[in-house]
DNA sequence: CGAGATTTGTGCGTATGTATT
DNA sequence: AAATACATACGCACAAATCTC
């Protein structure tokens, strides 16, 4: 290769820049990434190289894709309070496909699993928190 | 077998298979999956598929990449008991590349985030988990 | 309503770098 | 040193969903 390689990957440098835009404000939530192709000619890479870059804002949360229309920036999540049963094991996992369409959620979005007796509830943790007693 | 019908992405079909074998024991924890190039082979499939799959089964937690090495099937996660300070507040979330660092966890392992006052703490879902006191 | 443009989803091929065995 | 295995990154094509006119 004629150009060594860099000593963070490429998609990771771009994901710095665009998370930059977003926890800066200039990004709003709701609002639209560039679109693949203009991310692609902007800095010259390949469209692999932007995806895995959207690929990891959208692990962290901050980003959801929409087919056909766009890369959303998230809103910031409003949490309702949830109170578990006494006695209650309260886990965190992330969930299977089926379980994101199941729970109607983004892929990428963390949910409580909540265990009393043989019952396991879920819930998505882009909506819910709790509040320890005491 | 994966190949006729786009009914459901040849990567999640491929997904499937490897998790069954997971879920169902006849691949051990620390056993190595099949490496990219003979799933490949295998299944007829170009490496960027076989990848996704393996990116699915790791954001679920059931398996682990080791540079160099291959794939391995991640140990079911034993978690110790959290107990978080009276009034604070538990949500979750992923973590930053940065964070999974800090905390030597894997990437694709949420995090618990309990802030108690201005004081926020960290802790990986695979080694906590928590009993709801009453 | 349809037609076309836009945008992301999926998939294949290839090449090179880096870490481990 | 060599083989193995994953990481990154370029190219291309077509499908599916959405939007605009």
């Amino acid at each position: 290769m004629i150009n060594p390689p860099p000593e963070v990957a490429g998609y990771r440098q771009l994901a710095a820049l665009i998370r930059a835009e977003i926890t800066s404000g200039r990004l709003q939530p709701g609002q639209k990434l560039p679109s693949e192709a203009s991310l692609q000619q902007q800095y010259g890479l390949a469209r692999m190289t932007v995806r895995a870059a959207v690929r990891l804002l959208r692990a962290e949360g901050l980003a959801e894709h929409d087919r056909g229309h766009g890369v959303i920036v998230r809103e910031p999540p409003r949490r309702e309070l949830l109170t578990p049963p006494a006695g209650a094991v309260i886990a965190a996992r992330m969930p299977t496909a089926e379980e994101c369409i199941e729970l109607d959620m983004p892929e990428g979005v963390p949910v409580f699993e909540v265990s009393t007796g043989g019952d396991v509830s879920l819930y998505p943790t882009d909506r819910w928190q709790m509040c320890w007693p005491g």
